[in-house]
DNA sequence: TGTACATCAGTGAACGCGCGTTCACTGATGTAC
DNA sequence: TGTACATCAGTGAACGCGCGTTCACTGATGTAC
C-alpha cells in the first residue's frame, strides 16, 4: 500500500469534521474551501479528489454534525434523561457560546433552506429522527399529538438559541435561555392540546 | 437644485429596501453590493456616497425590515388581532414561501449573531419592542412571566418558520406550521408557568 | 534479484469571476459678479 | 445678460483579494516479468 489502509477515508473524514465545525461557526457562504483544506492539513487541489463540489461537502458536513448530535442525544437518553435535562442540555451558555461544536440547526437553519434539494432532503430525514427522539421524552399520549408537540419543541429550542446568540446584552441572553426552558417544560408537560382537526 | 429636493435620501432609501429584500432571500454573505446597486438602478461606485461599508448597509437594511414588520404588527393589532390570528399571520404558506418580504429574524437570525456589535445591538432593541407587543396579546398576568412567555413565543415561531422552509417535503412543511400554531396557542393561553425563581 | 511500469493521494499553479472598496471624472444645475 | 466657478449625485474603471474549480505534475509504493 502506498498509504496505510483507510488513509483516504480518514482524510475525507477529517475534511468533513473541519467543515462541519467551520460552517457552524461562520456560516456556509462565508467559509472557503481553501481554508477548510488548510485546517485539515491539505492544499486546495486535493479537495476534488474527495468531493464533487462544495455543495456535496455541505451535505456531508451537515449530516455528520446531525449524526453526532443524534448519537449524543441517544447516549444521554440511555443515562435516563428527561425533558428538563434535555432542555437544559441544549439551552445553556456553553452551547450558546460554542456554535462550532453545537446544533447545526441553530447555526445554519435559514441557510439550509437555500441549499440544494439533496441537502434539504438529508436534513428532513434527520429532523424526522430527532422529532421521534423528542417525542419519546413526552408523557405518553396520542402519537400524532406527541409528534406535533415534539416538532414545535424543536422549533422552540432552535429559535431560542439563535435569539440568545443574536442579542448583544449578555443578561438578556441568559433570560432568553431560561424563558425557553420554562416554555419547553410548559409545552412538553403542560395541559394537552387537541390535535389539529 | 441639481436634483429635486429629497432625491438623495430617496436613493438611499431605495438601496436599503433592495438590500433588505435580497439579504432575506439569499442571506447577507451571499449578496454582493454590485447586485444591490444594479437592482436600485445605480452603479457600484455610488454605494459609498450613501454608506460607510457593507456592514452599515446590513444594519440599516435589518432595521428597515424590522421597522416595517413592527408597523404591520401594530396596524393589525389596531384591527383587533388576537394571539391566534397573529400566529396564523406568521406561520402560513405565503410567509414561508416569500422570505424576501417576510420576517428578517426567520431569514437571518444565525447570521445576525455573527455580525458587528452595532448590528446586534440594533436587533436587540427591536427584539425588546417585539416582545412587548407579543406580551400584549397574552392574557393579563404577571408582567415578568408575560415577557418570558412572549420571548419564548418569538423563538418558537422563528424556529418553526425556519424548519418549514428547510424541509424538502411540502406536506411535512405544512404540518410543521400547524404544529407551531397549536404550540403557540398552548404556550400563550395554556396553564400559566411559574416565573423562574 | 533487478528493472520497468502502474497506481493514486496529494501538490500547487492557474482559470475566470465576483467580492468590497477607492477614485478620478462627468454633467447637470446652482451661485457670484 | 453673460461668463466663470462651485456643488454634488452618480459613473465606471481599477485595486487587491479570495472564491470554486481544473489540471499537469510529483513521489512514494505497489506489481509484472
Amino acid at each position: 500500500m502506498r498509504y496505510e489502509k483507510g488513509h483516504r477515508s480518514a482524510t475525507r473524514q477529517r475534511i468533513v469534521e473541519v467543515a462541519a465545525r467551520r460552517f457552524r461557526e461562520s456560516g456556509v457562504a462565508a467559509v472557503g474551501l481553501t481554508g477548510v483544506m488548510a485546517d485539515a492539513g491539505l492544499t486546495n487541489g486535493a479537495f476534488y479528489g474527495h468531493f464533487e463540489s462544495k455543495e456535496a461537502l455541505v451535505c456531508d458536513a451537515l449530516c455528520h454534525a446531525l449524526d453526532e448530535r443524534e448519537a449524543d442525544f441517544v447516549a444521554s437518553g440511555a443515562a435516563g434523561a428527561d425533558l428538563e435535562s434535555s432542555l437544559r442540555g441544549y439551552l445553556n451558555a456553553a452551547h450558546r457560546d460554542n456554535p462550532g461544536i453545537g446544533c447545526p440547526s441553530a447555526a445554519l437553519l435559514p441557510e439550509i433552506g437555500r441549499h440544494a434539494d439533496a441537502t434539504r432532503a438529508a436534513f428532513t430525514r434527520h429532523l424526522v429522527t430527532f422529532v421521534d427522539l423528542i417525542a419519546g421524552l413526552l408523557p405518553a399520549g396520542e402519537p400524532a399529538q406527541a409528534h406535533a408537540t415534539a416538532t414545535a419543541l424543536f422549533g422552540l429550542v432552535v429559535g431560542t438559541l439563535q435569539l440568545a446568540r443574536a442579542v448583544s446584552d449578555p443578561q438578556l441572553s441568559d433570560q432568553i435561555l431560561e424563558a425557553g426552558i420554562q416554555a419547553g417544560l410548559a409545552l412538553g408537560l403542560g395541559a394537552p392540546v387537541d390535535a389539529p382537526s
